[in-house]
RNA sequence: GGCGGCAUAGCCAAGUGGUAAGGCAGGGGUCUGCAAAACCCCGACCCCCGGUUCAAAUCCGGGUGCCGCCUCCA
């Protein structure tokens, strides 16, 4: 048995071992999202991270039950669609399936369950039922709300002082609360509403009691790890632990994970500030892989800044890596090149990945043994090292078994190198309006001179193309070109 | 104001007690008809001031700066 994984967790503030619930098997939930819009790049830096943790504990053998929620019913969905004029629950599930859209183009994998809270109204009314009858919670006026007082721990997640958030806390308009800290559980319906029945009246639930029901319903009373933003962290998964706990006496969560921030030009981006970039218009712009290798080249946990250069730099750094899987793949010809001894540690990278993803999921440590894979591989390839062929096709062999395995978990390099190659020289030589018949044509041209060996011409014709913004590389299968504008 | 986090080469970013991973950019090489790609080499005394220690980027105290949460928000 390795050495436990440490994961960071909130509630104590430090790294621990992680030990589940149940040996071998992990239950996690991750709040997904409201959906009342697009997702943007923020919401898929979370989706991802998380993605990559799941990948990750499956790797390592554990058995993971895998949880993510979509909040189908909200006031925001409720606005939105006043504003379109459309019905609330056909907008939110238009919005569910442009979810599912983006997470299939960044290649996120499918929850085990992606609950959504109208088909869970049951659960959650006797959710709800549970707490008023543990005497909890209260009803007044056809809104039922959690009573803070009842629940000693309240602001233990979250660090927060008690006094302090009472003194700042101001009760909205409308609410009937005995004290301002107290949260919604059940809404009563207004005019217009989508509405459910209720033992108090027609209404529908709050916020944040959802993910208490659901991931009870699939998950049982106590989880194993929670995700989600930094910013869910206060007041929504502090009401979650304070109505779960205060329900079933039991521990709600034994590891809160929560990841940090995508930043858009030095400020945060979100929806209410309206300096949102959505995922899907990303996508256009970014390969899919380049995007994931973007969120993944820091910590999960630090802030992120998202920018035109970083964007560029992991979009390299996916050719350079898939450049260097078709040199290998070609080296290696698809042959079996059975057992034997291999030359140097290439198991080493594999350790390195691993301890780096051991020790609470450094992505970017893990990118970084990855990168070390495919210098080896290179070396290789162009300057091997020994002169036994077999020995070094066992050893090129190996390493890329290792990639694929590191690749898997990092969801990356999932597609073939040469349409990867292709796929990215076609949409940069769309975004620098580069004809690709007359490169075809220069290239032709350039050919012909060579094989006269009128080098003049050809270097003319080359300096042409790199006017245009096409490097040439001239290899023992013929030229190959890529896109690499003067930067 | 309260709580939390961060400050590492031109830029991005690992490392949390023993003299600094990786990526981009830059310089020098090898290779090449010329190139490109690839590979090799070169580059930081880790925000400032104190302290603990044989030893600190790494621990403690203070300062400065930036960010997040405290209201819907991944």
């Amino acid at each position: 048995m390795p050495a436990p994984i440490q994961i960071y967790n909130t509630l104590t503030g430090q790294k621990e071992p992680f030990q589940p619930l149940v040996p071998g098997e992990v239950r996690i939930y991750v709040c997904g999202p409201t959906v009342y819009s697009y997702v943007h790049i923020g919401n898929a830096r979370t989706f991802t991270s998380f993605d990559v943790i799941v990948r990750y504990l499956r790797y390592r053998g554990y058995r993971v039950h895998y949880v993510r929620n979509f909040t189908d019913v909200d006031d925001k969905i409720i606005k939105a669609a006043q504003d379109s004029g459309e019905d609330p629950i056909q907008l939110a599930a238009r919005f569910v399936d442009a979810f599912a859209e983006d997470a299939r183009a960044l290649r996120l994998i499918e929850p085990d369950v992606s609950p959504r809270v109208s088909d869970h109204i049951p659960d959650i009314v006797a959710f709800i039922a549970k707490l008023l009858e543990r005497g909890v919670a209260y009803e007044s006026q056809g809104d039922v709300y959690f009573a803070v007082s009842k629940y000693p721990a309240y602001a233990r997640l979250s660090r927060r002082n008690l006094d302090e958030l009472r003194a700042g806390e101001r009760v909205q308009p409308g609410e009937q609360k005995r004290e301002p800290l107290d949260f919604a559980l059940w809404k009563a319906a207004k005019p217009g509403e989508p509405a459910w029945d209720s033992p108090w009246g027609r209404g529908r639930p709050g916020w944040h009691i959802e993910c208490s029901a659901m991931s009870m319903r699939y998950l049982g009373e106590t989880l194993d790890i929670h995700g989600g933003g930094m910013d869910l962290l206060f007041p929504h998964h502090e009401n979650e632990v304070a109505q779960s706990e205060a329900a079933t006496g039991k521990p709600f969560c034994r590891y809160w994970m929560h990841c940090g921030f995508l930043d858009l030009e030095g400020a945060k981006m979100s929806k209410s500030l309206g300096n949102v970039v959505r995922l899907r218009d990303a996508l256009q712009r970014v390969d899919p892989e380049a995007l994931r290798c973007f969120f993944l080249s820091t910590h999960y946990r630090s802030p992120l800044a998202f920018s035109d250069k970083s964007l560029a730099d992991a979009e390299l750094r996916m050719e350079y890596f898939y450049e260097t899987l078709r040199r290998v793949d070609e080296r290696l010809g698809g042959q079996d090149v059975g057992p034997g001894p291999v030359h140097g540690q290439p198991e080493r990278f594999l350790a390195e990945f691993e301890a780096a993803m051991d020790d609470d999921f450094n992505f970017a440590g893990a990118l970084g043994s990855l990168s070390g894979m495919f210098a080896a591989m290179n070396e290789l390839v162009e300057r091997p090292p020994v002169r036994d062929r077999a020995l070094v096709g066992r050893t090129l062999a190996q390493l890329r078994r290792q990639v694929r395995a590191v690749a898997s978990v990092l969801g990356l390099l999932e597609d073939d190198p040469a349409a990867w190659l292709l796929r990215r020289r076609e949409r940069a030589a769309r975004a620098h309006g580069i004809d690709v018949a007359r490169v075809e044509q220069l290239l032709g041209q350039r050919q012909a001179a060579r094989a006269a060996k009128d080098f003049a011409t050809a270097d003319r014709l080359r300096e042409e193309l790199r006017a245009l913004g096409v490097s040439v590389m001239d290899t023992p299968q013929g030229p190959v070109w890529k896109v690499s504008p003067p930067r």
